[in-house]
RNA sequence: UGGGAGGUCGUCUAAUGGUAAGACUGCGGACUCUGAAUCCGUCUAUCGGGGUUCAACUCCCUGCCUCCCAGCCA
């Protein structure tokens, strides 16, 4: 019996308990994760992966990772081999590795079974006519004239299709049910259709390939699936999900149905995540403001955060769209907790302090992550001249602003407290540089007459700086819903120009020099950071997750309104 | 239009005939060497109309709305 858990329930997970305790399979959990590999997996697929996975895990039963190969005109082993890379990181590790591939020859059999019993029929009519013949939603179909041939020529057409002797679409294997049925999938489905192409693990073996609908269920049965879960539009394939596994008297595995994930400004369908790649809006699968898995973990996400978020949305048959900001707070939920605080300046703004020595450098402690006290500190080089943030120097501040401006205290972090004495502007009238003064007595940012300072700021020494290159972004779309779309429009019409923003010649700390590309930190005041892969030795280049949660910001911008 | 699946705070999800709850968001405050985090407070909901019942989000009837299905895709 499974432990209590403290994990919020679904109903899925309730029918299982359900049939657990009913003694159902002897209590034995067995599901499955089916991607196709013809894409990448996106985050709607990690919803899916910690339902089969978890629930498997929850319940002491097994999960399977299994390939839904049956069209080779799609698939490929770059999308296997990253689906599999994918579902490792996420945290899942399955059972059986398995393809529909495998049970090719099975299919194939059982095919010719139900031939022979009468509930299959090879069909010579082409695709429109198939078309044509299956009626609409509101008018029955009419039969094939194939339909009712004799069992034997079925027999002996399908072999021959098998063996390659007619081209492509030339026939099809039918199953024979019921050309009237008000769900379309029973008007005599396609079973197999003749495709002379190479499959990406058996070659040119077959030329006849099973739909998806013939193939799914027995898959799941073969492999002994209790609990079958999928996305909510197959729903209306379950009848012919379980009319096959009845006509062939085989597993019994069921399918359960729940709601695909969907996400403000985010687009998660395979085939238009492939448009993106394909037409260069963005630069691979893995681009960081892409929601794929491999896209997500290059920008920072963690496993643990797609998970915890995975975990909170539920699981339900409501057609919802989760809030993108649901999202972002487990990430920054995530981050906060695991993230080692640094210094670095995107936008910086040269600062001479003036009373200070000219020769000196002055290692300050700085705490690597309060929210961790085993991730220790480490020393910050501070000297005369530094860097700090354009925007956190105004010469004539708005009411709320209370960091630095002319004659105005600030605290550097860990480091001193100084007070800005001048401006320095070039000829078109933009400042260049500020002159301070720091007070002596406040070293490591105390101040031991315990006066308070408003504001606290970031900077980088300039002597000691690291140049680097800082990848900013932001949402992929600009519109909540991509798919919004003017009359003639598609969904790249509401693609972000501001996406993606280049920072160079921002200034890190020296601890910064030479960080591993994956390595997430948070910028101090600025947000989350992560150590991108075309970083070069001494040149690091950083992507950013997502930024802290800025309530200057908010405030700035509802002020302007 | 035939069939199927749905409709609870702005969003996502609970409540399975018995006090409509939680998370996210928003707003307000406290605290702060990150305008972060944390803490506290707070706004807002059962699609409409009938019925059954001591009692209805839940059961019944009816209407409305949304999504899915007419691939030799999955």
């Amino acid at each position: 019996m499974p432990e209590e858990s403290s994990e919020r329930s679904n109903f899925i997970r309730d029918i299982i308990i359900q049939d657990i305790e009913s003694g159902k399979h002897s209590g034995r959990v067995q599901t499955r994760f089916p991607p196709e590999p013809n894409g990448y997996l996106h985050i709607g697929h990690a919803k899916a992966i910690c339902l089969d996975f978890g629930l498997a895990a929850e319940f002491g039963g097994k999960c399977n990772l299994r390939f839904d190969d049956t069209n080779p005109s799609k698939e490929e082993t770059e999308y296997v081999d990253a689906i599999m890379e994918d579902v490792k990181w996420l945290g899942f590790q399955w059972d059986g590795l398995f393809y529909a591939s495998d049970y090719f020859e099975q299919l194939y059999e059982w095919a010719v079974q139900l031939i022979k019993a009468g509930k299959a029929y090879v069909c010579d009519l082409t695709a429109d006519e198939i078309r044509e013949y299956r009626g609409t939603l509101t008018e029955p179909g009419k039969e094939s004239p194939y339909r009712n041939r004799p069992i034997e020529e079925s027999v002996d057409l399908f072999e021959r299709m098998k063996k390659g002797e007619f081209p492509d679409g030339s026939r099809t294997l039918r199953a024979k049910i019921d050309m009237a049925s008000p769900n379309l999938n029973f008007r005599d489905p396609v079973m197999y259709r003749i495709l002379h192409m190479d499959h990406h693990r058996t070659g040119d073996q077959w030329c006849i390939y099973p739909m998806y609908d013939y193939a799914h269920g027995q898959s799941d049965s073969i492999e002994q699936v209790t609990h079958s879960i999928c996305t909510l539009e197959f729903d209306n394939n379950r009848p012919l999900y379980n009319w096959f596994i009845e006509q062939l008297g085989i597993f019994p595995s069921q399918q359960f149905e729940f709601d695909r994930l969907s996400i403000t400004f985010t687009l998660l369908s395979k085939r238009k995540l492939l448009t993106l790649v394909q037409e260069g809006h963005v630069s691979g699968w893995d681009d960081p403001r892409m929601p794929t898995l491999t896209g997500m973990r290059r920008r920072g996400y963690t496993p643990e955060a797609i998970r915890n978020f995975c975990a909170n949305i539920g699981v339900s048959k409501t057609n919802g769209v989760t809030q993108l900001s649901h999202l972002e707070y487990f990430l920054r939920e995530d981050l906060n907790k695991h993230a080692a605080r640094v210094m670095a300046v995107l936008r910086p703004l040269r600062v001479v302090i003036d009373n200070y020595p000219d020769d000196v450098v002055e290692e300050m402690d700085a705490v690597n992550n309060p929210q961790d006290e085993s991730a220790g500190s480490r020393k910050v080089p501070f000297s005369k001249v530094l860097y700090i943030e354009q925007e956190d120097f105004r010469e004539d501040p708005p009411k709320q602003f209370y960091r630095l401006s002319p004659g105005r205290e600030v605290r550097l972090r860990y480091g001193y407290l100084i007070t800005c004495t001048s401006v320095v502007k070039d000829a078109d009238g933009n400042i260049v540089e500020l002159h301070c003064t720091y007070d002596p007595e406040t070293r490591g940012g105390n101040t031991p007459d315990g006066r308070k300072v408003k504001s606290t700021i970031h900077w980088v020494s300039e002597a000691h700086a690291v140049d680097a290159e800082v990848r900013l972004y932001n949402n992929l779309f600009t519109k909540e819903d991509p798919n919004e779309v003017e009359e003639g429009q598609d969904f790249t019409s509401n693609l972000n120009p501001d996406s993606l923003e280049v920072l160079t010649g921002c200034k890190a700390e020296p601890f910064l020099l030479d960080t591993v590309p994956g390595t997430r930190y948070q910028f101090e005041r600025i947000g989350y950071f992560c150590v991108d892969r075309d970083s070069t030795p001494g040149k690091p280049v950083f992507n950013r997750t997502i930024g802290l949660r800025d309530t200057w910001a908010r405030i700035e911008q509802r002020e302007n309104k």
